[in-house]
DNA sequence: TACAAACTGGTACAAGCGTACCAATCTGGG
DNA sequence: CCCAGATTGGTACGCTTGTACCAGTTTGTA
């Protein structure tokens, strides 16, 4: 059930959860229902129930499916950005204490690989956010939750170390934190100063970063 | 139709307005219903529709009601622990570059008072971030919204007021944005050391405050 | 005390929902 | 080639939802 065993069926099961995922993306979790889903998937409605036990079950997929490429996707961003401002970056681990890219544009590739930069994307995250949210009442949840969380943490550390700064973990959580909560408010209420913030809490955060926790 | 002329009608709005927050505390979004309500408001079914235009805007003044009371039990809460530790502390301006609190005692309360300390308070926050959220889909909520965030950002700069500490607005913007990144994990998530990582992370901060910024 | 306005409460409706069911069809391994 | 198991697709059930409706009752005021 979980893996069909033959080609069409993973195939079909692949365009549900890319369904979920977008309607999710759309309209919010109201807006995912099997009817939807199938419709948008063009595969009958008892498809959906075919390949997931249940609503839920589809939504949990489909969560993890956006998470993923999210993750991903930041990254890409991230580095992309970076390298442009330093080709010859090696992708070993940074020297202790030499901030090779300067704070301020490291601050802002921070700021263009977080925030959404067009209307699909600013849903998109929302959603994961919708998600990560509904994780604090159905237990079955949060896991996924946890993990999307660690893994942020995680590209947090390796997005600072590709830059050349290395950071305590407090400071990484820190980071990590002040971003997400800069990063919901630029994606809920749309304040038209979202990625000036951004740049300048983070720079100022990564100035500090070599005065004192540097070599 | 807003304002009943009947005090009967004032006083079964408001407890209609209670039983939304509370429905919406307790099961989120999804489980405020017309029926829901009116249940345990103790009215009939039809009350729901004769005092608010639509579902929509229940729940929007009911998420009104909720921000009030969060604002007034965080602040409450914050100030409460900091005259125990500081009992001579006068309500003017603090005078710049004098730290009157040490910064683990002010980041404690902080934390005490940002974060949940049962679970039902956890599962109000939990309802405010979901009604956050969802004004990032819903236009008509977005000035609620954008109200609370002003709120607690001056709840913040007003916190910092208090314990003696002068910070820059953009101080004011990053210690605000990492405070709710935290709180949103711990709310979400149940790791145990939500306290203590906030408490590690805002003393940080504070302690920089007086070598950078103060006097 | 009369009367318009405010309010009550019971009921009805159409729509959408998750899920179950099942006969028909396809498909891959023996 | 054949058949057990995978898959299909159409339909149906029972339930909840938001909202509309309206004949009655209560209320404040003139």
């Amino acid at each position: 059930m979980r893996q069909p065993a033959q080609e069409r069926g993973r195939r079909r099961r692949d365009a549900l959860l890319d369904a979920g995922a977008e309607l999710l993306a759309e309209g919010g979790f109201a807006k995912v229902s099997h009817r939807a889903v199938a419709e948008r998937a063009g595969v009958p409605l008892a498809a959906t129930t075919y390949y997931f036990r249940s609503r839920d079950e589809l939504i949990a997929a489909a969560f993890e499916r956006m998470v993923d490429r999210d993750i991903a996707a930041t990254g890409a961003r991230f580095t992309e950005r970076i390298r442009r401002l330093a080709p010859d970056l090696p992708p070993g681990p940074a020297t202790a204490g030499t901030a090779r890219v300067p704070a301020r544009a490291a601050a802002e590739a921070f700021a263009a690989a977080l925030l959404p930069h067009d209307e699909a994307e600013r849903r998109r995250q929302l959603a994961l956010w919708e998600l990560y949210l509904q994780a604090g009442r159905d237990p079955a949840l949060r896991p996924l939750a946890r993990a999307w969380t660690d893994r942020c943490r995680a590209l947090t550390r390796e997005l600072l170390r590709i830059s050349g700064y290395q950071a305590t973990e407090a400071f990484v959580h820190m980071l990590g934190a002040a971003a997400d909560g800069l990063a919901i408010e630029a994606i809920v209420e749309d304040r038209p100063n979202a990625v000036r913030s951004m740049v300048e809490i983070v720079s100022h955060a990564l100035d500090r970063i070599r005065t004192t926790e540097g070599a």
